[in-house]
DNA sequence: CGTTGAACCTGTTTGC
DNA sequence: TGCAAACAGGTTCAAC
């Protein structure tokens, strides 16, 4: 469900709903997808939400500090394929799958619900929230045209398995991937190190623009995602290849193919978006010498 | 290094 | 209708 603009769409709600806000009580279910659910039950009781970022795909709730303890805690939290977070008024019954429930001061609470367990969750001090994100890439709405490139040089992978690399870039998923590669017009098969310098400018124009665009409209709802306030995103109504096998490209007409690359459905316009040639950038490299 | 496939877990959709 | 297979917005790890 949620890649960079869904998380910032809940960001952004849960920035005008939360913050501010003190926990009193802390209610977990199923645990085993948080690093260590005794550090939550027992810390955030008594803390304020100070404010929300987000890293890519993670989000991290800034908690205050009480008596000195933990230096500028945060909760770190990742939503997996089907986490949400979402506060709610307190006399709500749970829904199903709800892992944790956070009991606020002003009759909510700020209820993390996730049917697979693919989220993460931790409760973390300030030097190991900076270790948990140091590992990931660029910023993909502030990096510069010449670091984008650069990134995708220095490796020697096909761009898609690139872009999902979020040690390249941060909070890109499968939609955006294939929204960005079919807006550019580049084959989700080519090297990321054989772009040259205009489709790689023209790459990260296309994913930029397309993640504003979609964070404009709170997202991509394609099963039930809703944001902070419930309601769904409206960017699923403009993707182009994500999710269309077979129907006509929007540019071309030509039938919109799924293919598998770097093991996800990949969904492109096989004429706008023309196929590595040769066995360069589909096999090994040159013939032996 | 890079790729592939499997694993993690549950729910929904598709196909026979 | 029923059941099984395929598939899902993500990440990680073993094996090649």
């Amino acid at each position: 469900m949620p890649e960079l603009p869904e998380v910032e769409t809940i960001v952004r709600g849960l920035r005008r709903t939360v913050v501010g806000r003190r926990i009193l009580r802390v209610r977990l279910g199923k645990t085993d997808f948080m690093d260590d659910p005794a550090a939550i039950e027992m810390n955030l009781p008594g803390r304020r939400i100070e404010g929300i970022e987000r890293y890519g795909k993670f989000m991290v709730v800034r908690l205050s500090e009480t008596n000195g303890d933990k230096k500028a805690p945060g909760l770190l939290v990742h939503l997996g394929m089907t986490g949400r977070l979402a506060p709610v008024v307190t006399e709500r019954p749970q829904e199903k799958h709800t892992h944790a429930c956070f009991q606020l001061d002003d009759g909510r609470d700020l209820r993390y619900t996730d049917p697979r367990r693919f989220g993460r969750m931790a409760f973390l001090a300030e030097v190991a929230l900076a270790e948990a994100l140091a590992p990931l890439g660029a910023e993909p709405l502030e990096v510069s045209a010449e670091e984008f490139h650069k990134r995708l040089r220095e490796r020697r992978a096909r761009i898609k398995a690139l872009l999902l690399d979020q040690h390249v870039l941060r909070g890109v998923g499968n939609i955006y991937a294939d929204e960005s590669l079919w807006r550019a017009k580049i084959h989700p098969k080519r090297l990321g190190a054989r772009l040259n310098r205009k489709e790689a400018s023209a790459l990260r124009r296309a994913l930029q623009e397309i993640l504003r665009r979609a964070i404009a409209l709170h997202g991509s709802s394609i099963s039930d995602f809703v944001d902070a306030e419930g309601l769904p995103g409206d960017y699923q109504r403009r993707h182009r290849a994500y999710g269309r096998e077979g129907k006509p490209c929007a540019r071309c007409k030509t039938q919109i193919r799924r293919i598998i690359v770097a093991g996800r459905s990949s969904y492109f316009c096989p004429r706008c978006q023309r196929a590595p040639r040769g066995r360069s950038e589909t096999r090994r490299g040159k013939r032996g010498v």
